[in-house]
DNA sequence: CTACCTGCAAACTTTTTGCAGCCCA
DNA sequence: TGGGCTGCAAAAAGTTTGCAGGTAG
């Protein structure tokens, strides 16, 4: 969904809820993990509610939609800048403190006859606790 | 798919096809677009074909799946690790001719307590022919 | 020959959408 | 009050899978 700047959005009960719930989380969650969350506060709310406000507020800079695997879309509630690292053995996402490069980004619109707007940094690997487990 | 050690793949008409069609290409072609292609020269082929192959030629590590906004994947016909530019405008995806930062790998590693492997790294913004339009 | 592979079609998963009524600003 | 928003359910889009027959090695 592109932002569209002729709407007036509007702040509703379940909006603010599915927000909370994602500033809340350090993990990744599916949209599905969010509507089961949601559904604690707002037991009677709809999966259709969740994907058209997951869609608004990442359309307002709001949250961030990640992409793993085929089929599906993680949400971050962190809009800030910033870069993950993502553990093979047991899919868990850790978010990564490393500056944030923009020089990179001027590097490659000069290379390439691009205008670079921003990047996005993934790591793979494993994670300490499953090192620990496999030289154990 | 996991690769699957137990099996002895064979080289198929269709597989040697959409392997071909892929190696072929320097955009980063959709599943349908693949099937759309391969069709041309094996006109009764079923997309459940292309998908299966797809996915053994991923696990063999031939080919690299790509994902990004949500619901569907592309595909790409060159493995070895480099870097992609999106364009938010017209969807294009190209290749960045940037070396590859293994530096990076190290640093997180240090700084994370984790073992980094190898990492991707996608740039977004706008093309030269999609400024070029909206500039004209 | 015997696994593995194919085409077909149905099933599955995730996400979107049409509708009638509701509610925030 | 009116333009967005909601719940519901059906539909869409992408991908996987069961089956019976076909084929590479």
């Amino acid at each position: 969904m592109k932002p569209d700047q002729s709407i007036r959005y509007r702040m509703t009960k379940q909006k603010r809820v599915i927000l909370d719930v994602l500033k809340a989380t350090k993990t990744h969650p599916t949209a599905d993990w969010v509507y089961e969350k949601v559904k604690k506060k707002i037991p009677n709310i709809s999966l259709g509610t969740v994907y058209r406000n997951l869609n608004i507020l990442k359309s307002q800079g709001e949250i961030i939609e990640l992409c793993y695997g085929k089929g599906f879309s993680r949400y971050d509630g962190n809009a800030s800048e910033h870069y993950h690292f993502t553990c093979d053995s047991c899919g868990k996402v850790l978010d990564v403190e490393t500056p944030v490069a923009t020089g990179l980004d001027e590097e490659v619109t000069r290379m390439m006859g691009v205008k670079v707007e921003r990047h996005r940094l993934e790591f793979y690997g494993t994670c300490g606790d499953c090192s620990a487990v496999h030289s154990a």
